[in-house]
RNA sequence: GUGGGUGUAGCUCAGUGGUUAGAGCGCCGGGUUGUGGCCCCGGAGGUCGGGGGUUCAAAUCCCCUCACUCACCCCA
């Protein structure tokens, strides 16, 4: 096949409008369920100056270090497509004085992020998140509450086969000492896997743990777990969010060797994933970050925030994904071309009554019209005709039922608003 | 960045050295008065990803290149 000269740069794609109606249909359903918990919509700028995610989200994370979409603007200022969405809310938490407003904020934000990577299964350099934050609370019942509204959404997007994950990183307490007992053994056992590996152990010991290598799966078996570090506390806050879980009939899984790629998250951190989904298996990730508000200039503030993946979102939902109906209602048909003037004063009727209405244009036979009309989804055809025309009625088909009546030409937007 | 796989019609794919490259689906038209889906008939649509080489002859064999894809890595 010959290549159109411009295609879509790699990583990125089209949403054509049949599958735009899925989209609708989750992100209308977000807005929902979010609505019901009393989260707002806040939109951020889909770029940044670069030092925000080189603080907020850690120098050392493959993400800043690797798959950033950096540039400099004619400026002069170094500027970064957003690969993440938390950093953005964060910074327009502080600037807009959010902290003064409540004393816990509830936010979402749906949109695109960015990222350089080598595009592979549900994963794409341009990929899209529907996330959601808390600010101001440390108390686990936020963290339950956060994770009970995700299960909801995923379950009533038709989403099955999902495991969501659990863990505690730790605090400041108690995470530095785990940090370095687990990059002391790595360093021993994994002497001999060479350079790169050396180095990720010297950059990020934790990640290590995320390691799909079979060669690696004994050492990290034999490794050093979080929940033997836990202080008092963290432990307690565990264990609060897993009895919040139960009441609420959410299953969970304690992974002690659960980690996140992203240096800001502490406390609480989970996962959901499918075993349907490929070698990228999360759909959402997220945890709390009780430090990145102060990092990035605002008032002590704690946060915990989860991320999902539309695109896997969607292709886990497949055919069960709430689509919004945005098929026409109507088909109008028009013989002659006196019935094509007045298929275009009908339709304009229609779409004013607020009903979806397409017509066929540029003409063509009966049968034809039919068939594009069928195709259409319209449950409704009108037929416009000589023989209409001359008894002043529109000829109303119910395509469903395959049956026909005629209908007085000034009376169709009702007999259409009644019937559908 | 590192590996593996695949590139033939809009889509899914057959065709492994020999006339004008095929199928299914889709698209357009038709099956006599103005009626969709099913069926039947016809039609349009392809520099076989691109370049080079071997050969009398290449979609088919070899080399290069590009794209897509899967995996590592990373993560939503």
């Amino acid at each position: 096949m010959a290549r159109p000269r411009l295609t879509a740069v790699r990583g990125v794609r089209d949403v054509l409008p049949e599958e735009s109606k899925r989209w609708h249909g989750a992100e209308r359903l977000a807005r929902e369920i979010f609505a019901r918990y009393g989260y707002g919509e806040i939109r951020v700028p889909v770029f940044e100056r670069t030092e925000l995610f080189a603080r907020g989200i850690g120098e050392e994370t493959d993400i800043v270090s690797k798959e950033m979409y950096t540039f400099e603007d004619k400026g002069g200022d170094s500027i970064t497509l957003r690969p993440e969405a938390t950093a953005s809310i964060c910074r327009a938490y502080v600037q807009n004085g959010l902290h003064n407003r409540a004393s816990v904020s509830k936010l979402f934000c749906i949109g695109p992020m960015f990222r350089y990577e080598r595009p592979q299964a549900g994963r794409l350099r341009q990929f899209h998140q529907i996330d959601a934050e808390v600010f101001g609370s440390v108390d686990p019942a936020v963290d339950a509450e956060l994770i009970v509204m995700l299960m909801e959404f995923l379950d009533e997007m038709g989403v099955d086969g999902l495991a969501l994950q659990l863990n505690n990183l730790g605090d400041k307490e108690c995470r530095p000492a785990y940090a370095a007992a687990l990059q002391e053994y790595l360093r021993e056992e994994t002497k001999h896997l060479g350079a790169e590996i050396a180095e990720r152990v010297e950059r990020n010991p934790l990640r290590f743990l995320d390691s799909k290598d079979p060669d690696h799966q004994e050492i990290i078996a034999r490794a050093p777990r979080i929940d033997a570090f836990w202080n008092d506390a963290c432990r307690e806050h565990l264990t609060s969010v897993c009895r919040l879980l139960e009441i609420a009939g959410v299953a969970y899984e304690i992974n002690p060797r659960l980690v996140r790629g992203l240096d800001y998250y502490c406390l609480t951190v989970f996962e959901v994933t499918s075993e349907s989904l490929g070698a990228q298996n999360a759909v959402c990730g997220g945890g709390r970050y009780d430090g990145l508000v102060e990092e990035l200039g605002g008032p002590p503030t704690p946060g915990i925030g989860f991320a999902v993946g539309v695109e896997r979102l969607l292709q886990l939902a497949g055919e069960k994904a709430p689509a919004q109906n945005e098929e026409p209602q109507v088909y109008i048909v028009a013989l002659g071309d006196a019935a094509q003037t007045q298929a275009f004063a009908l339709a304009a009727e229609l779409r004013s009554q607020g009903i979806r209405t397409e017509r066929s244009f540029g003409g063509g036979s009966m049968k034809s019209q039919m068939k594009r009309a069928d195709r259409s989804g319209a449950a409704f055809v009108l037929l416009l005709g000589d023989d209409e025309a001359a008894k002043g009625v529109v000829s109303v088909r119910h395509m469903n039922e395959s049956r026909q009546t005629e209908v007085k030409r000034e009376e169709i937007s009702d007999y259409i608003k009644f019937n559908i």
